[in-house]
DNA sequence: CCGGTATCTTGGAACGATCCAGAGCGCCGT
DNA sequence: ACGGCGCTCTGGATCGTTCCAAGATACCGG
């Protein structure tokens, strides 16, 4: 390399930068250009808008860039893109004594489908105790990410709605119960319809006493799974009297509830349970071992969220298992439509989950 | 502001950007430096360097930040510093009939204990079928992460010391196994002291035949664990002998591994069961139940990780815990040291993990 | 042979932050 | 009173990419 060396002692107003360092600085824009024979402008239209370039230029333009490893810079596209191509989505600490551990799937779909868009993933925290900066608006406002996936709903929170009205871009796993009318997308899936499922599998297995174990009133995602329990048991003309209990979304409350409801005169005893979520069936299950029970042949259960507790407990757990991978990828879809500003016609989409059946049923 | 018109029909070459649009645009460093009267570089050294600034100063600037609820843009910041402030994370499929879910408890604490250090975690996947560009490569030179945590060595993989022979800045979750001169830095849960911990819990209670049902000969992790086994139980003076059996990391080989182990003289039979993951105690619980037993009154099972599974499931399952939190600490911890190019004295730091015993010991 | 058009390529400017060198200014001792 | 010093603050240059408008080239019919 020409090492153009200049009289010492006087000062140089250029350094003159040889473009081809040895190994140490990344290569840019600029030096595949000069490896090329191309200008920089040419290069970066190879890389986004490789139709507009002479077959041949092209090919050698891209072997220029194969030789010197070259990938551009992802800060520069993003400062002048206005774009960081990063989603967020925010982690909650795990709760321990919870079987719903679903975020492990859906996480990993989410960001297998935003790499196929072109996207990343960024994690972060609710921000602890300092509320003084919402860490939404914080990323947002500093340009960090583009937007944002919101889980949070899927439990029923209405963070969403504050979202929507900040103008935040953001797709939501989970429908916005509390506002029909909201404007963002959403993706979620068909609890009552799982549930409905569930209630014709125990049907088809001889069972006629069908027990719910779900979660207070003030819940919709448990009115909603709770509502597939009560619809479909009076289609297929079975009663849902004296076959409810509500509560917590803990294991106690499981097994209390399946005490309770076994705690009666035997013609009135379930012969199956029903659970909002697999946390509340592992306490189901608890309970059924405390009384020397055993779910699969004394007495049918059968989770939702199927979870990796439901399949490694013993005996292993039938459970709703719901399509993370799809919502996951209709999520980025969304995301998509909405970065590029397209317009979206129907804001929401569900899925329907499916059952997994094992040994409690 | 001297609107310094120009004279109409001129080409204007300089299109005179009114810096103080509505609200559409966010502010920039200027558009502050303005509002406080300040120059540009000025507000920059209140954001970094508050310090030069004087008090009086300093407060004006701050006001005006506030005032237009200003925070830096990052991909400005990034392009300059050369720095992207992301720490890249591979994440892996969920693999399903696995109680392997502590990813959740350590990303959780990842991210806090990054947040507080100035970073925050990008997620990525393998990338695939095609091997073509390897995500590492990719992240770090287009300048995406500045440095990744590579949690692949806690299964024993010998991922790492590519990754150090090529010079990517990384910290490690797991011992450099195969590799006791790497330069990497590393941080590791000391599972040797977790089993014996176990041993002496189980001995504390009265057993003396404990059976080890662990991993195969391949695996450094399980090699480390099963000698606490051993040597504790021979500190205790008891015996090893036909009290081990090795197989995968799965439900299946945990009961099969039970099953065989009680299949014996009612004498040689163990009393007690450690495990190498909570992937095998449950399979060995299965055969348990299987059998007719019951964990924690006929027999004692411990297991390994602490998973959700073994929180939830019934009987409960004890089961070392690793102090993920901490773990996630100290990664970031070195991940700091590394990236301010401080001298690392000593790379490597082992954590001592706890017992959370429960219904089955 | 020439002007016009479609295709391909080019250099300059901009994104918004930080680095750098130097300017203004108040304070001190002599 | 003055040079020197330290503390603040300033303006210009820079990071590597993409946008923009205009230049160069090739192809075509008249």
């Amino acid at each position: 390399m020409s090492t153009n060396p200049v009289p010492p002692g006087q000062p140089q107003p250029q350094p003159q930068p040889q473009p081809e360092q040895p190994a140490s600085a990344p290569p840019t824009l600029a030096t595949v250009a000069l490896e090329a024979g191309v200008s920089r402008q040419t290069v970066s239209n190879a890389l986004n808008a490789p139709e507009l370039l002479r077959p041949d230029t092209l090919h050698r333009v891209q072997q220029a860039i194969e030789k010197l490893g070259y990938s551009p810079n992802r800060a520069a596209r993003n400062l002048r893109t206005r774009s960081s191509h990063l989603v967020g989505l925010r982690v909650d600490p795990a709760v321990e004594d919870s079987a719903n551990a679903l975020m492990d799937r859906f996480v990993h779909s989410l960001v297998e489908s935003t790499e196929v868009a072109g996207y990343h993933v960024l994690l972060f925290t609710a921000g602890g105790d300092h509320e003084a900066t919402c860490p939404y608006d914080e990323l947002l406002r500093s340009a960090a990410v583009d937007a944002f996936v919101v889980t949070d709903t899927f439990r029923g929170n209405p963070h969403a709605s504050w979202l929507g009205s900040q103008g935040v871009p953001f797709v939501a796993f989970g429908r916005p119960w509390d506002d029909p009318a909201a404007r963002h997308p959403w993706v979620d899936v068909d609890g009552r319809a799982g549930v409905a499922l569930s209630v014709d599998h125990l049907v088809e297995r001889g069972h006629s006493r069908i027990a719910w174990a779900g979660w207070q009133k003030g819940s919709f995602i448990g009115e909603d799974r709770r509502s597939g329990w009560v619809t479909r048991m009076h289609e297929h003309g079975l009663p849902t009297s004296r076959l409810s209990a509500r509560g917590d979304d803990t294991l106690e409350f499981g097994s209390r509830a399946a005490h309770a409801l076994l705690d009666v005169s035997p013609a009135d005893r379930p012969t199956a349970f029903l659970c909002a979520s697999d946390t509340v069936a592992m306490g189901v299950l608890r309970a059924l071992d405390e009384r020397g029970l055993r779910a699969g042949r004394d007495l049918a259960v059968v989770g939702f969220d199927d979870s990796i507790a439901a399949q490694v407990c013993s005996p292993a757990l039938t459970s709703v298992r719901q399509p993370l991978e799809q919502v996951a990828v209709e999520v980025v879809r969304f995301l998509g439509d909405l970065l590029a500003h397209h317009p979206i016609p129907e804001p929401g989409c569900i899925l329907a989950p499916t059952l997994s059946v094992r040994s409690t049923s």
